[in-house]
DNA sequence: CCGTAGTAGTACTAAACAGTAATACTATAA
DNA sequence: TTATAGTATTACTGTTTAGTACTACTACGG
């Protein structure tokens, strides 16, 4: 809980005084200190700080006491934030040429490797084929689901059980945790995931390389089609 | 720029290095440090850093290449990150008893103000009564087509020139930077605005609050009305 | 073949700043 | 006298920024 407060921008101290407050409104700054374990000092910095950034309010009298805005009213405030500096920030950046066809981009780190993986599905126009375990197939549902739902041909090599309405489904007991990606026949992510920070994937848009993939794809779906006679 | 990109957990060092990337993709960690006139050990720590927060991706060879996330993925991704934490901790906070019927919350800063009143908004059930300036008003736009659009009673009172369909809109030649809100004669939100972080306003629950400055508002109704003739 | 310049990358040190931890002090209320 | 309330200050640790030093490689001219 501290690890997801500190995304909002607030120190590690400041999430756990947040917290206190939670369960313990109308409280004093002393009260803080006394329930937090921390100096008096360090308490009011907390309170001032979290009462700058929008997650905690001053009841002022003699003396202060505060309360914490709810959760969902502080981090919606600072989500919408970050939605506007997000529009500004891209409607300010010039387009970026693709490098996709020039090379191999390498991606690091399971989060890096679905984030970008589901980039690739919202950008998808016509179809998509993906071939990857059930432990993180999970990852894409809701992509997936979009993709379905404005009609791009969806063709999904995964372990049982996972049944998505629309896509076309290949059962398999896959072992390992690889992942192969191609999107519109254009781009194909592939490598290594659920290694943590340790996978590794390659990005490209080679022309050579998508179509060695896509007959490495159809060889698998080929295999399942003759092992279900 | 650089400032909206440190919301996103960018350094400054990186933002710049990531907004370099943008106009000079493909590039290695030796041009880099010489285009943002920095040592090539931060430079390369910051795009080794990029490379982890998913902003930039690293075009692997002889020598190692970068190039910068979009920033609408590298943006979207982040908020998204954001939502499922704040879907956590929300889920996982108990409910907070509301503090605005025994006193009065302070609120400081024009950023909090308008979060506080967005809220406010948001909130409302019934009735909204809201008298602030033209400058003001407009962060609100979106509340009020809301509230609207879901059929509550809607009383502006404010600058020309503003107008929203749905809304009853009082023009008022008003001086100075004061905000008046009332919602579901419950809750009242009222003190000076627009002096940016030195502003300060009144949160309350308290009924006899809310009396009197309904009655207020009510009277500064009557007597645009009676100009208007 | 050697020397020079530029490129590529890493290891290390240092200053400034931020976050955390703590003490000391003043003032007030119970 | 004790507890509460609040602020100022110091110290330590970690991060960010700035920089130096070093090794290794490539290209080019003499």
């Amino acid at each position: 809980m501290l690890d997801k407060l500190t995304d909002f921008d607030l120190t590690r101290q400041e999430a756990a005084v947040y917290l206190l407050l939670y369960s313990n409104p109308d409280v004093t700054g002393y009260e803080i200190a006394k329930l937090a374990g921390i100096s008096r000092s360090n308490a009011y910095a907390a309170l001032s700080s979290l009462t700058d950034k929008g997650a905690a309010r001053l009841l002022e009298g003699m003396p202060n006491r505060y309360s914490p805005v709810p959760a969902d009213e502080f981090c919606g405030n600072r989500i919408r934030r970050m939605r506007k500096s997000m529009d500004i920030i891209v409607s300010n950046m010039p387009d970026v040429s693709d490098p996709l066809s020039e090379g191999y981009l390498t991606i690091q780190g399971d989060r890096n490797i679905i984030d970008t993986a589901r980039s690739m599905l919202l950008k998808a126009e016509k179809r998509v084929y993906i071939s990857v375990s059930g432990s993180i197939i999970g990852h894409f549902t809701e992509e997936l689901c979009f993709l379905t739902e404005n009609k791009r041909k969806v063709v999904i090599i995964t372990n049982p059980p996972f049944d998505l309405s629309g896509a076309i489904i290949y059962h398999s007991n896959r072992q390992g945790n690889q992942l192969r990606l191609i999107t519109d026949s254009r781009r194909v992510l592939t490598g290594d995931i659920d290694h943590g920070k340790e996978s590794t994937c390659l990005l490209s848009g080679k022309r050579n390389l998508v179509d060695v993939f896509k007959e490495a794809l159809q060889n698998e779906i080929k295999l399942i089609e003759l092992r279900e006679k």
